[in-house]
DNA sequence: TATGTTTACTAACACGTGTTAGTAAACGAG
DNA sequence: CTCGTTTACTAACACGTGTTAGTAAACATA
């Protein structure tokens, strides 16, 4: 049997002051004059009691529930194959429980269009993480109206929600440009994901930039739809590798469908890179273990996390962002899949 | 601004009863005799305001907080290398969900040793799911002891708490009785982690049970230590290369230490198959597409996850599970690094 | 000494729910 | 008509906290 609950009135008992007394002093409630001898007494005797206040307790009195909730809009499929989930994950809880908050964790399939109305609507949350933002996502702008603490991890422009996401679209025009650097004129594209995804549409942005800067033609044949798979890196492959001329090099924005890319490559016989360049993007764990390593565009992972976790508490606690969003820098890693 | 919360006093009022009846219509408590008019009447007025119940009221009232916990004991470090943890969260989620259940996530260090106590103390969840166990881990005893609904996703041996499990001893049996029928007797093992983790020791033993089986004797400087990480892998890999006379095949217990292994392995100019035969562990999705396509012991991450999530309900729910704990099979999938 | 002011507290309410014990009305049996 | 029983509800308490308004004593000021 779990013993009884300690409460404040216990510790207010054994401390001889008021309850009120215990919460001023163990919430550190300045300006009510409390002495230090009653101070200390009463610390004292809550550690002696091991006294932990309830949080739902807490939650009821003070509206707050120090939580945020973490939606994974992608499809599960995708978050299967999310090599980086860990540390965005990581990343997230350290931020939030720097400031005393939980994180609670809810997916749901693309499908579940409301699903998460549940977490505010019985006030399970302070706030939202939503990772994976797609184009119509009215209800999480409708709730921002409304008042409710939101962050988006990838970004919807021209909605005003504040977000995190990295730069993806510069990430994407320097791998290109780099191709470009090496001679590269007939660059094919594979997508990290459906168009549907802002994440995916930033990337195809960045190469397109990269191939306008340099003066060549976007050929739309080139860009093959890849889903966050390794299968489906293998078959946007096999049939850029049936269109001629051949292109040169392919840069497959992830590095999951890079690898199913990569066999599609080595099966039709030819050498990385010296028949096809490739480069990559997230640079996952993995990539530098690639045969041959991947040339990849590294994405701080942990820090996006991390950022989304910060700044959301500090939307909770009431602050005002000094900037509506949050960029963070991606950076081309070169190995040897690109030359 | 948020609208004014909608209360079930607000649904009573509007629809002419007592919170009480409410309170009884909504959570269809039986053997309170509410007539069907009424039961409808309260339903139609709830749906018509849009009333959820608060979550702490419910909380502090019934002392429940429909909530789980999922403790991650393994390091950081390990986290991010763990290609599985998708799978596993998604799998405790969709258990949890279908209960009407919410998963709290909480990382923890390996020397943050009662860190999820607070979860606990403060009332946050109902029960908790620990994955990682390790030797020592005194604090989750007591509060099994104490009364609380624990889950282990891993083993702890001998201390009579619930868990769930893969059948890891036989899955790495098995992986290694394939390397044997194959013809190789001097084979080699690359641990997934440090032997303070029961998982690896599982594995291990499996390793051991296979030789003993085919009468080949245990060779302790074939068995060396990796940790998560391809690089560990790769070194270790190094380390065995160096043995002579060289090992004819190797068991890593880790399809992400595995690639770096495999990396050693084409380094020094050996072939695989041919030259050195290797089998990996966890059937990661990346590992069809390693080059050769990794044979490797597949285990139901999901699964596994969603074993973990259902039976601990149960437990908090106060049901007696039929069994102390629950072993998943794990399969032997064969492609082309092994023969 | 009368009058403010500061110090150190506390009584009482509010948050939103679940649940037990009880009641008034309707009903049926004798 | 009376008495027990069922029906359909409700009043009131409990859960554990944060917080506002208020008080009594000590102290300083004129």
């Amino acid at each position: 049997m779990l013993r009884k609950r300690v409460t404040s009135f216990d510790v207010a008992e054994k401390s001889g002051v008021s309850r009120t007394t215990v919460s001023l002093v163990l919430n550190n409630v300045p300006g009510n004059g409390i002495s230090d001898v009653t101070r200390q007494r009463v610390l004292q005797v809550a550690k002696e009691l091991n006294y932990h206040p309830d949080s739902s307790g807490r939650k009821l009195a003070s509206g707050r529930s120090n939580t945020l909730g973490l939606v994974l809009r992608q499809s599960h499929e995708q978050v299967f194959a999310d090599a980086l989930l860990p540390q965005v994950l990581m990343g997230i809880e350290q931020a939030a429980a720097e400031q005393g908050f939980q994180v609670l964790l809810k997916p749901l399939e693309p499908e579940d269009g409301d699903g998460y109305k549940r977490l505010v609507l019985e006030n399970h949350v302070d706030g939202i993480i939503l990772s994976g933002p797609r184009q119509a996502e009215t209800e999480i702008i409708r709730l921002h109206q409304s008042g409710l603490a939101v962050m988006l991890m990838g970004q919807l422009p021209g909605t005003g929600l504040p977000f995190v996401d990295i730069d993806a679209v510069n990430g994407s025009a320097h791998a290109v440009s780099h191709l470009i650097e090496h001679g590269h004129r007939r660059i094919a594209m594979i997508t990290n994901a459906s168009l549907e995804y802002t994440s995916a549409q930033q990337r195809r942005l960045g190469y397109q930039q990269a191939l306008n800067e340099a003066g060549i033609e976007l050929d739309d044949s080139l860009v093959q739809e890849g889903t966050y798979t390794p299968a489906s890196g293998f078959t946007a492959m096999e049939k850029l590798l049936g269109i001629s001329p051949c292109p040169s090099a392919v840069f497959v924005a992830s590095d999951v469908v890079a690898l199913g890319a990569i066999r599609a490559i080595k099966q039709a016989g030819l050498n990385i890179p010296q028949d096809l360049a490739v480069v990559g993007f997230d640079d996952i764990s993995l990539a530098c273990y690639y045969d041959p390593p991947l040339t990849t565009v590294h994405i701080p992972a942990y820090r996006l996390g991390w950022a989304a976790g910060e700044r959301l508490v500090r939307l909770v606690q009431g602050e005002t962002l000094d900037q509506e969003g949050v960029l963070l820098e991606s950076e081309l890693v070169i190995r040897n899949s690109s030359c």
